[in-house]
DNA sequence: TACTCGCACTAGAGCGCGCTAGTAGAGCGC
DNA sequence: GCGCTCTACTAGCGCGCTCTAGTGCGAGTA
């Protein structure tokens, strides 16, 4: 800073000021200074200047690499953030490295307030963060905790499907469900109602899952030795999200069961994977980027205005129908 | 920190000597200090620490949203870094927030070393960037950049997915391309190369796409199109990777072009997801985890050892035979 | 006694900025 | 000419820490 203050023939502060975008420059300094600057190569130290100002400006993003849906919200962070005047930080948990773990990172570079995408973690340690720092959690409800909250109305989305399904004529709906990802409970309660609503309690069943390809591939393989051993297939699966619902279609075409003919399929999110299968699935749609914006602005609020409590937004999903669903098999369609 | 010191009853330095687990205090000391600590709720500032120690042992990781392979990458890396004993920070590029975005966030966290994966930048900025920090490039090569580059054999990797194709029986193989897409440009050339080899000069068919699946969607709608024209289709597609290859899938599944009976298909990293599509993808395995340790560690050696120079790590990949590719129709089995 | 050595600890100079209080000079009305 | 305001700019302190170069002291050694 102080070379390029010495090489535009000018003071620090006032390199200070052209960076900040300050008033008190002239035009043709700023220009100067920032050229100057360019060509030394010279960039503003975060530290220092978050030292300097105590503030860093700057948001904490938890994600988890392969979940699609969240990757679609990091898509609608950015731009939100940016318009605002923050910066933002990614932080991701993976196989060996836990979500405390990557919040710790986050708030050990001085992150103001951080967002946590579809967090696993426990409504104490929830809390306990939402104490330290402004913190919003997108996609799971956390009763009593001192976050913010952005998720869409599961109930809604769940009732569009099932209510899809069963005027299709379809009866034997199963659940694969979503373990502890977020959402899932919300989802499984919603199944469950909507069994009961359309008189279908005694077909009700829940097939415990998670939110991984991998999970839909091993309901699939269940399903496949059931129909074996001469139990009947369910006409209709809604998954625990899009990714299950893909991994599912995997054992059921090797296994020559044919979508929609034989087996319906809806997912849920609406990741940008679900329109791009052979056949499109239908799926539940969650608005990524809305939900994007609405966690940043929560942060940003509440950053800017520390005694606003924190808030909840729901969003409306929308059920979106592609190729995977249609009537159950021995109806005309 | 100061609060600290006087309540202890001691100096500013022992009580950073403490935090930094150094030599130089006695053990009765240390435990006053951090019993101190504790009941102030005293924190060190990592801003000021990064500041005043001028490293902050963080690694910034450049990275494309979407990019199934890239998130493999990221797995990879985590571990690694950790072992090592430094901090990684993530920076998407995405729609509307260029890779200079990107690599300007991680350059102003502070970030010691840059790893990009598959950077599409052009040389001279790369060369720049591997001038004012340690650079590694991932899954592309830059040619007199001052860079570190780990990526893998495209033309070995091509030529077995080549020699698999031609054994089964294939003449008519086109390549969908990889536009600016990491090892796009080799792997193109690898497919010329192979394609002349096996004395098929005059079958060789390029065309122009991306490491999307919307790409690989588009150039099926052409084939097809084609196809009604009366034109033959191929016998054989080589995908530029993976995305490409399952976007390829859904217009001719739709269209009740068989995989691989009437048409083969072959993919390109073995991402995540290959192994998940319904008959499995065949396609040329890269190792991300290997290709991730080599990138981390090249960056913290040449950090900690500057007159390093920057190295090149080429790995082996190697073709996986899955579902999508069999003989050509009009050949027995 | 005089010295060296090692240990526990301290003083104080930065690290690269932001920010407050200030100055110099131009322009203006009277 | 004077005082005033406004713009463009500067000096220098302080953010909370690390780190170098010390000081003081007791034990061991000649």
């Amino acid at each position: 800073m102080a070379d390029v203050a010495d090489k535009a023939g000018v003071s620090r502060a006032l390199v200070s000021i052209v960076f900040r975008n300050q008033p008190g420059a002239s035009q043709e300094t700023r220009e100067r200074v920032l050229r100057v600057a360019d060509e030394i190569g010279y960039r503003p130290d975060s530290a220092a200047r978050l030292l300097a100002r105590g503030r860093s400006r700057t948001l904490g993003v938890m994600f988890t690499v392969h979940q699609t849906f969240q990757t679609d919200l990091i898509e609608g962070i950015y731009p939100e953030a940016e318009r605002l005047g923050y910066d933002v930080l990614l932080s991701a948990a993976v196989q060996g490295r836990s979500e405390a773990k990557a919040v710790e990172a986050l708030l050990g570079h001085r992150c103001e307030a951080l967002i946590l995408l579809g967090p696993d973690a426990d409504a104490g340690y929830l809390d306990a963060l939402g104490q330290r720092a402004v913190t919003v959690s997108v996609s799971r409800r956390v009763p009593r905790a001192r976050v913010d909250f952005v998720h869409s109305a599961e109930s809604k989305g769940v009732r569009q499907a099932m209510d899809h399904l069963v005027e299709l004529g379809h009866r034997r709906i199963v659940h694969i469900d979503g373990g502890r990802g977020p959402g899932s409970a919300e989802r499984r309660r919603s199944y469950r109602a909507a069994m009961r609503r359309h008189g279908l309690e005694s077909e009700i069943r829940v097939i415990p899952g998670e939110h991984t390809e991998q999970s839909g591939i091993e309901t699939g393989r269940l399903l496949l030795a059931e129909r074996d051993r001469g139990l009947p297939l369910p006409t209709a699966v809604l998954a625990g999200n899009d990714r299950c619902a893909m991994g599912l279609l995997m054992p059921l075409a090797r296994a020559g069961v044919e979508v929609p003919r034989d087996l319906s399929v809806v997912g849920y999110d609406d990741s940008h994977l679900s329109h791009l299968m052979p056949i499109g699935l239908t799926t539940v749609r969650q608005d990524a980027v809305l939900m994007a914006e609405h966690a940043v602005r929560f942060a940003v609020e509440r950053l800017e205005n520390p005694q606003l409590e924190p808030r909840e937004a729901v969003l409306d999903p929308k059920l979106v129908v592609r190729g995977t669903s249609g009537p159950p098999p021995g109806e005309a369609s």
